[in-house]
DNA sequence: GGAATTCTTCGATGTTCATCGAAGTATGGA
DNA sequence: TCCATACTTCGATGAACATCGAAGAATTCC
């Protein structure tokens, strides 16, 4: 006689409301817990059940950011089973929900908490490790040699940062673009810096961020990088 | 929204008995139903259940055969889906059922209906195929030329045997072999002329066959095949 | 510090579903 | 023709579980 464990994980797989969780997961990206909740069409308590569910299973991992939970999935092996699912039962799109344009501005650029995020913050981060100033390690960003001299160019004085190259320069998810860009220490006196130079202002009522034309030729001079709003559709 | 057939079949394999048996079906060969109910440890009722639904869902096949039924995975993207289950979470072996040695002699070499089966008509249908004088064809197996003029020389005549070449050869399932050997009027012919032969006698109480020396010596010379009894434990 | 948000736990409700006894169908063997 | 075997369908029982309202925790923002 065989007793499996297939079928605990298939259980959890079973039920619909998860099924379309982990389906919208499969993106490879963290989503928020009310996010999935919107897209399952149910409530967030009945999400807020299953992701604990799931997370339990050992099938998602669940990372805390502020008040904002994010969920994915948690190894190759599971999303091996909803490929080959996928694959033999392919979902039926029923219907896209209206997209809300209202927000573009603060998906675009905005604070998080101290630093630069949104598409902005990615971009930057992105030309950062592009360029050999910084490397992805493990949970942190760690600075290189060049990155030292680039960023006390850039009038930005490490030493006073922090004591430790690596406890200064953390990841932070980030909830619109759903991949990491620079936080800590290092990321607050960047954007600090950005804001000094001129290159961006804060908008007072929300925490969007608003990039001046100076900021846009900077960026580009500085990081080869296009911030103009043309390529956000 | 997102709706998923995912979680139907998930569903499907979610309930522990079907998992078991499923499990049990990825040894690639077909399973009778009762046999699937006691390795599942479920009344032959429940198993009936399980697989019609199985079968409704369209993830086993299954071939009547007498008044036994087997069933089995109906394709590799079915077998993808268990597979990476069973990778994520391999199953526990509980116990093994204690062997039951009676009926060696029984699954070694037997009539099925008026054809040789058991593990001898296996070894004898894998022999003709190898030696290229049947063809693996869809549903039946197909003489050859080379085929033709050898089981004249065997002392088979094929014309009385049947007008068409595809009706006269089929194919039929093994119960304890799991897998295919020759049935329909050839395979009575060729089970009728070994026993001409004095190759093998017909056991009086069952179903049995017993292979004679002759037979042992014959099978070798003409097939190539080992028919005597050592092979089997 | 207070309001708003994000997400959680708790508890009650209702539905779905596996299980097995009993009875029915089909097949093989004597 | 009759019995044994293999498997099925039917029907009743009981247990598991998804759902959501209400209320509670944690965090951000002003």
């Amino acid at each position: 006689m065989v007793k499996s464990n297939v079928a605990e994980i298939a259980s959890i797989i079973s039920e619909s409301s998860r099924a379309a969780i982990l389906t919208v997961l499969m993106d490879g990206r963290f989503h928020t817990a009310s996010e999935l909740a919107s897209m399952a069409g149910i409530k967030p308590q009945t999400a807020s059940f299953h992701l604990s569910k799931m997370q339990e299973a050992g099938i998602i991992a669940q990372q805390k950011q502020g008040r904002h939970r994010y969920y994915g999935i948690v190894n190759n092996e599971v999303a091996n089973v909803m490929e080959s699912l996928l694959f033999l039962a392919p979902p039926v799109k029923i219907s896209s929900l209206k997209q809300s344009t209202q927000d573009k501005a603060i998906r675009y650029a905005r604070t998080c908490y101290d630093h630069l995020a949104g598409k902005a913050g990615v971009t930057v981060t992105d030309a950062l490790l592009k360029a050999g100033y910084l490397k992805d390690e493990q949970e942190t960003f760690l600075v290189t040699e060049r990155g030292i001299s680039f960023f006390n160019e850039l009038g930005i004085d490490l030493e006073k940062t922090g004591k430790k190259r690596r406890s200064f320069s953390m990841r932070c998810l980030d909830w619109s673009e759903r991949r990491h860009h620079l936080a800590g220490s290092l990321g607050n006196a960047l954007l600090e810096r950005f804001i000094e130079l001129g290159w961006m202002l804060r908008v007072p009522q929300n925490r969007a961020v608003k990039i001046t034309e100076e900021g846009i030729t900077g960026f580009m001079r500085t990081f080869g990088i296009d911030l103009s709003l043309e390529e956000e559709r």
